[in-house]
DNA sequence: GTGAAAGCGCTAACAT
DNA sequence: ATGTTAGCGCTTTCAC
């Protein structure tokens, strides 16, 4: 370090010729590698970036001083000079929830390719959480910005707007978009079921899902769409919403399903349908009647949202309403290389993937 | 842009006056901030990182500067000038699984506070593409690798030792660890699962796993290691082990064990016991023992490893081998900061968070 | 407590 | 096809 740093002093750029000794112990350069290889910086860097100006032989004598120096470029340096940084920020809710994992699934898959790293940040459904983690990553200059739609601190809102780069907002689709959105309608989801429902002659329906804190700041605002959504359609049926429950924290799970069941029970002893915001607290729904030696669907129909693999495996399996969060993925990391590759007009894309109600043995008509 | 370059070549660095109306558009830099606020960049420099040796007067007109421009410091930048990063690369098989999302966010909440990001990466099983991720993360400086344990390619194996930062295998307590390990050992897992099962009077015993590709590539490894671990005990009690099936491709899920058990029934009418890989397949076999009204735990005893959720909540819950992998991603992440503030001696940290058998009514004793 | 100089490791732009 | 120059936006070091 010493060494070069004098070194420096007195020799221009590409004619440095400390001793490669004196770089013992220290991660090679793209300098060590332009000397080793008798070739310039430039050469070099176009040949790590595959830039298909160099000359074979070059580019072979450069590989292989690449290799026996065991030479890995600096992406933090290429990033100032080259003010790409090839990351692309993701701020989700959780990650210990599958659909939204496999979303960065779908999304590393189809950037990874063009050379982009996601930067992951989870905010455990909590909007303070969401603006720290935001300023946090803009930090690493992202050249893309994915986030859970709908919502976000006006702090939040503000960075977003400012700040240059494309923002997606995702998993759902915002009344009033920041910019792009891929995702589809929780309010719909919510209607759809509650419409299922009605339409196979249930009387008693209820529907479970989180609360939000008193602060206001932990709360799933999907899943709140979702439900007001189920209330605004059993209203337009006529029927009550007073069985629509809201208890826990999101997010939601198995034993939140479980945990609820009794208060419903014994709300509405003539309870028939409950729709969960969430198929894990669905199954935990069924497993408690299983429990209880009530029959699902005979005495009660269950559905749920999401269309997780357990629903798929529990018995009866569960119906529920379908949404293809890893084609959302791809979706998004579609629209982020056309953003990105300045392909598309700067005009706003909002996209619909759709849901559809999935019917499985969980609900019976009445 | 041209406007900066071209007054940068006639001033000295802290004394340019390119007006700040040639800049707008542009993200604000902490030479904006230092002009603003009439102060050099060391000084903001200093306001930014908390260092406690400006005027309390002079941090307060910096920091209303970087308000008033709503300036972000580039941490690239920042990186390449302190040679510090503050990423730490992480490397699961996969972020669908629970435990392993629960051990990013054990890591995560405990290296925010110390201003450490996590890059992760997931290889879905595959050592190929382990290699491939490290050889991405490494581009990006992380200061600490973390990646679940004990088999590498040999090429992936060189690069970890050959840099220069700390190296931590979880999951899994390697014989011959790269560095460092936080885990345990998943053949001791597979050994108390066999030997629960043996005490408990089964005759019978079947275990169920994912088989590896063909290639080789793809393979579970620290599942393959419980399941010799269970071979080796059963063989120590004088057992038969073909009853040990391994079949599909890593990850494996619900399915798997359903799919897996109509098999093994018919290899063995008289099954009486099985174990999982992991609870998802158990509770896949529960689920399709269910579907052909065979009772659990009367007719067969069935056992997972992991204590996921889902097996608490399913009938008869699930019996399990317990490890606490929020607790294994915090250890980790002890470890690092030790690690990274250099208060430790560099001899390799090997750290067991133990496993334990949690006994629920999913088998019984015959 | 604050500032000037130098340079981190790379690439854009412009030679040649 | 390859090289040279001049930074990218910060922080380190050392001076005052």
């Amino acid at each position: 370090m010493r060494a070069r740093r004098s070194s420096h002093r007195k020799l221009a750029a590409d004619h440095d010729d400390t001793p490669l000794r004196a770089r013992l112990g220290q991660r090679p350069t793209i300098r060590d590698v332009s000397r080793l290889a008798g070739v310039s910086r430039m050469t070099v860097s176009r040949v790590i970036r595959d830039l298909d100006l160099v000359l074979p032989a070059t580019r072979e004598r450069v590989n292989k001083a690449i290799a026996n120096l065991g030479y890995v470029p600096d992406r933090a340096a290429g990033s100032l000079a080259s003010r790409r940084t090839g990351f692309i920020a993701l701020i989700l809710p959780t990650l210990t929830n599958t659909n939204f994992a496999a979303v960065a699934h779908g999304l590393t898959e189809s950037l990874r390719q063009a050379d982009y790293d996601l930067l992951i940040a989870y905010t455990e459904y909590s909007l303070e959480e969401e603006e720290r983690q935001l300023k946090n990553l803009l930090a690493r200059r992202p050249e893309a910005i994915v986030l859970t739609g709908a919502v976000h601190r006006r702090a939040a809102a503000r960075l977003l707007l400012a700040c240059d780069v494309p923002v997606i907002e995702i998993a759902d689709l915002p009344r009033h978009p920041l910019e792009h959105a891929v995702g589809f309608s929780n309010y719909q989801a919510g209607r759809a079921a509650a419409r299922y429902l009605i339409e196979r002659g249930h009387r008693h329906i209820g529907a479970v899902a989180s609360a939000s804190a008193s602060d206001g700041d932990v709360i799933d605002h999907r899943g709140e769409e979702r439900m007001r959504g189920f209330e605004d359609e059993l209203r337009l049926h006529g029927r009550s919403t007073e069985l629509v429950l809201r208890h826990g924290r999101a997010p939601v799970s198995y034993e939140h399903g479980a945990a609820v069941t009794p208060i419903l029970l014994q709300r509405e002893p003539r309870l028939d349908a409950v729709f969960a915001v969430s198929d894990l607290s669905a199954v935990g729904v069924v497993m408690e009647c299983q429990r209880r030696r009530l029959q699902v669907p005979e005495q009660l129909s269950v559905m749920g949202f999401g269309d997780f693999e357990i629903g798929t495996q529990i018995n009866p399996a569960l119906t529920t309403v379908h949404v293809d969060f890893r084609a959302l993925g791809q979706r998004t990391a579609r629209l982020l290389l056309e953003l990105l590759s300045g392909a598309t007009s700067p005009r706003p894309s909002i996209i619909d993937v759709g849901l559809r109600v999935i019917e499985r043995a969980s609900v019976m008509s009445r």
